[in-house]
DNA sequence: GCACGCACCGAATTTCGTTCGGCGGCTGCG
DNA sequence: CGCAGCCGCCGAACGAAATTCGGTGCGTGC
């Protein structure tokens, strides 16, 4: 994990689709050498992907918000449960499962602030597990790259 | 809008690197025909980049936290350079301004709780318009793909 | 029923990914 | 201090992919 490497995640970051060329151009090494190192990345999983990112205003669901759910009893069970619960549904972008005053924390996005309320209704407050929830919206979220690693690995 | 759209961007949110050609036999259309809607995608927004995603643990950032943060006074300024200086922090992942009992929430990742710990006394406790900051450690972390539009785009 | 337009297709061209043999520097040991 | 082994980088060659473009069929509106 050198400067190289480094560069290779940070500009894969923020193009994936780039073509190993240009990168190699980028980082001033041959392609051969490039394509070997991205290899390298991969198998050793510290690159876990590549992934097309969407304008949730562009496919119809403009409103996020983020939703503070407490649940009980807090066994592996029910929290796996509800987890998996909650990726199922399509509404849900990211779940954190935290510690501290919640116990989840779900990103999710909707048509309109009526879908929120509709999901809220239909989907949190009837599950026995839900003891708590309180529902945040979000005005703007930024996504940042990850630069690289803050000690050196 | 139509079913073939919803799957391209379905497909590369699963794996933004394959080929077009691959891309194309799964949806069962010609490379060229799939090449055009990925454009025509990008073009109208629908699709907004392609990202590597990359593995915390790998980079030496095991330990995840959400930092819920409240700001006084809630002027646009103060929300805005806010906002800025946490994007400038490399242990920054993701800032969501929401409404509600917290203005902030902020994900981050450092190398261990200590550095956490940290963030928070140099960072945050530090600055005059933060009034009050919790944090909650992030046990699991799920993101979802965006499976499509919940109503007919 | 006819003409227009749009989307799809398939072949041709250009560019790219991928492999492989060889080279240079670095390291560790004699 | 010299030598041998190793690792990573490079550049050319090959196969595969991206991209372009002209043709075609279908749906639409007049």
């Amino acid at each position: 994990m050198d400067d190289i490497d480094s560069a290779i995640v940070r500009e894969l970051q923020r193009d994936a689709r780039q073509t190993n060329r240009d990168l190699a151009r980028t980082l001033g090494i041959a392609p051969s050498t490039c394509l070997e190192r991205v290899r390298a990345l991969r198998q050793r999983g510290v690159i876990t992907g590549y992934r097309a990112t969407v304008d949730l205003r562009a496919l119809g669901r403009p409103v996020q918000a983020l939703l503070s759910v407490r649940i009980r009893p807090m066994s592996r069970e029910v929290i796996e449960g509800f987890k998996a619960y909650l990726i199922g549904l399509p509404e849900v972008l990211n779940v954190y499962v935290v510690a501290g005053g919640d116990d989840f924390l779900v990103h999710v996005a909707v048509p309109e602030v009526d879908g929120l309320h509709s999901l809220l209704m239909d989907r949190f407050s009837g599950r026995r597990e839900v003891v708590d929830f309180r529902s945040s919206v979000i005005y703007q979220h930024v996504t940042k790259d990850v630069v690289g690693p803050l000690v050196a690995g």
